[in-house]
DNA sequence: TTGTAGGCGTTATCAG
DNA sequence: CTGATAACGCCTACAA
C-alpha cells in the first residue's frame, strides 16, 4: 500500500505543499475554503505525516529510552507502568532496553537510544554499574536524562529516589522495637547504592539502640532471588540459631526466607521475625503474610517522565537545566510476619 | 552538542560526501586508504549517523511496535522480555503500549504505531476487543503484524498461541483422576479467545469423563484479579459446599481461591482440589505450592518476533507472505493443591 | 492568501 | 576508485 505525502493532496488538489501543509495544521493565513477541502482529502485519503521526514526536520522524535535492570520484577514492571502512561498522556513513546543487571549490556544499550536519537534517556543502574563513562557521555551529548531507583550518586542529572537509608532505619527499628535483640541482615549487592543505604540504615539503627554491629549477621546476595532466601535462612539457622529478626533488601528474597523457615516450621514471627522492602503484590499472598517497607513505584515512573519532559523542553528552548532530585515518601507496613501489630 | 555529520566529515577530508558514506560502510569500491582516513576522523569526531535521516532514506526504523493488555503481569511481562531480548538480537528497538484491557485504548495504540511508521507490530487483544476494525486497518497498510497469546482467529495474520482447549481438558482430567466429581470453572471474561477455550476444555473433559455439565458451576471474572479469586472461593463453598475441585482461568486468581480456603481452614487439597493455568513465579512459593498449567512465556516472545521478522523481511522483498501459526507446548505442572502427586 | 526555494542528513544511481 | 546529483517527505523563511 503506498502512503498518502503532501504532495499527492496538492496534486489533485491543484494548489502547493506549501499550502497543504499549513492547511492541516489550520494556520491562520490560509482561507478557510482551502483548509476545508484539503482536511477533506487528507481524511478520505487517510492521510498520516510521515514521521520519519518529520523527524528529521524537527530534529525530535517525540520518543524517549528507558533502560532498566529487569522487566520480569514486580516494581520495575510497575514503574514501567508509569512511565508508560504518562509519557503518553504527553505524546511520547517508549523504548525500553534491559540491562540484565549487566555493565557491559547496560553500555551497548546507551549506545543504542544515543544512535537512535531519542528525545531523552531514563534510566536505572544495573548492580555492576561501578563505573559512568556511559552516563557521562549522555550528559557529554547533553541528551536530558533522568536517573530512578538505581542511581550514580557522581551524575549531575535529575533523580527520583527515595531515602534509603531512612525506611532502612525504620523497618529495623520495627524489628528491635517488637522485641527483637539479635538482628540479622540480608544486603543487596556491593555496588547499588540502595544496597549500601539500605545497609547503612540498618547499622544505624543498630547503633541507635545499642546493639553492636556483627558483621557476621550481614549476608550478601549476588543476585537478589529467592533462590539465594532459601539459602541464607539456612545459613542463618546454622550459623546464628539465636538470631531473632532479619532485614531482608528485597521482598523476592524475604520470600524464600519464608519459604526456608515455613519448611522447616520455624515459628515466624513468634521465634524469627521478618521485614522486607518493596511491598512486592506477593507479599501479602504469602503465609504468613510478610511485613515490608512500601516504596512507591507507579508514582516514581511518572515523576520520572516529568522531570525528564521539564529537561527535554528545555533543552528544546536551549535554555540551561538544573537537575532536580525528587525524594519520595515510603511507608512501612506491618502485616503477619513480625510481631508489632 | 553539535553533532557530527558525513558532510562535516568530508569537508574536513576534503573529499565527497558519496565517498565518506561508502568508505564507512566498507564498500569495496573505495580505496583502503580512504577507508582509514574516514573510519579515523569517525571515531575522532564521535560520528554515529543520523537515524532520522536513514529512516527517513530507507523507509524503515528498525523498530516494531509492541501492545499487549498489561505490563504488571508475570505472564506478559516474560513475553516482553523474549520479545525484546530477540528483536535486540537482530538489530530491532521496541516501543511496549498498555492496552489497559481496554478496546478504545487499544485503538488508539494501533493508531499511534501506524502514524509512528513502525516496521511491524506485535499484539495480545485486551479482553475488550471483540471488534477488529483497527486489525484490520494494519493489515490493509500490510503492515507486518503477529497475534500472540490473546489473538482474533478471524484476522489472518500470523500468530503464537497455544491449544488452550487441550491444556484445559488436561488439568480438569487431572482434577478427574485424582478423584473430584463435582468440578467448578473459575472462566475469564467472555471476548478473549482463550478464555472460551479454556472453558470449552473444561467442559469437554467433562463430557469426556461422563459427568454431567452444570452451568450453575461455572463462575466468571470480569477483572480477572486476586480479589475475584477470594470472592468466587466464598461463593462456591456457600453455593456448592460439595464441590471438591476448581479450574481456575489463571494462577493470579488461583492464588485468591487459595487465600480464601486457607484463611477458612478448608483443607487443600483433602477437600477441595485446585489447579490454575499459567505456572505465575507466585505459584510455587504460596502455601500450599499451586498444580497449574505451564504456558512458554519468554518463548511465545521469541517466537512471536521471529515471526514478525519473517514477514519485515518478506515485506521489504515485496514478496508474498503467507501468516503461520506457531502452537507452544503447555505442561502440567503439579504441586500441592491436587492430590495426584 | 498562496507559492517558491532551500534544506534536514542520508543513500542510490550513474557518469567520470 | 571518486563524485555530482537527485531523491526521501516535510517544514519554513521569504517572495509574490
Amino acid at each position: 500500500m503506498k502512503e498518502t505525502t503532501l504532495k499527492e493532496i496538492a496534486e489533485t488538489l491543484g494548489i502547493s505543499i506549501t499550502t497543504v501543509s499549513k492547511a492541516l495544521k489550520s494556520k491562520s493565513d490560509v482561507s478557510k475554503k482551502t483548509i476545508e477541502k484539503v482536511l477533506a482529502l487528507a481524511e478520505e485519503l487517510n492521510y498520516t505525516p510521515n514521521s520519519f521526514a518529520v523527524n528529521l526536520r524537527t530534529k525530535e522524535s517525540k520518543t524517549i529510552g528507558l533502560i532498566i535492570p529487569e522487566i520480569v520484577h514486580h516494581f520495575f514492571s510497575n514503574v514501567i507502568n508509569g512511565i508508560i502512561a504518562e509519557a503518553g498522556k504527553h505524546g511520547y513513546l517508549v523504548i525500553i532496553l534491559q540491562s540484565n543487571e549487566s555493565l557491559d549490556l547496560e553500555k551497548k544499550q546507551v549506545a543504542l537510544l544515543i544512535n537512535k536519537r531519542v528525545d531523552g534517556i531514563l534510566m536505572s543502574l544495573s548492580n555492576e554499574s561501578n563505573n559512568d563513562y556511559h552516563l557521562k557521555e549522555i550528559l557529554r551529548r547533553s541528551i536530558p536524562f533522568v536517573q530512578f531507583d538505581k542511581i550514580s550518586k557522581l551524575i549531575p542529572s535529575s533523580k527520583v529516589i527515595i531515602d534509603d537509608q531512612k525506611a532502612a532505619i525504620e523497618a529495623v527499628q520495627c524489628l528491635i522495637d517488637s522485641g527483637c535483640k539479635k538482628i540479622a541482615h540480608i544486603r543487596g549487592p556491593v555496588n547499588p547504592q540502595n544496597a549500601i543505604d539500605r545497609f547503612l540504615g540498618y547499622k544505624k539503627a543498630l547503633e541507635k539502640n545499642n546493639i553492636a554491629f556483627n558483621s557476621k549477621l550481614v549476608y550478601t546476595c549476588v543476585d537478589v532471588t529467592f533462590e539465594e532466601g532459601l539459602t541464607f535462612a539456612k545459613q542463618i539457622l546454622e550459623e546464628h540459631p539465636d538470631v531473632d529478626g532479619i532485614f531482608v533488601i528485597t521482598d523476592l528474597v524475604a520470600v524464600g526466607v519464608l519459604a526456608y523457615f515455613n519448611e522447616k516450621k520455624i515459628q515466624i514471627p513468634q521465634q524469627i521475625s521478618i521485614i522486607g522492602f518493596s511491598n512486592w503484590f506477593m507479599s501479602k499472598v504469602i503465609t504468613p503474610k510478610l511485613s515490608t517497607v512500601d516504596q512507591p513505584s507507579y508514582e516514581m515512573g511518572v515523576e520520572a517522565f516529568n522531570l525528564l519532559l521539564e529537561e527535554i523542553i528545555s533543552h528544546k528552548k536551549n535554555s540551561l537545566f538544573t537537575p532536580r532530585t525528587i525524594e519520595l515518601e515510603t511507608k512501612i507496613i506491618l502485616r503477619e510476619s513480625t510481631k508489632n501489630n
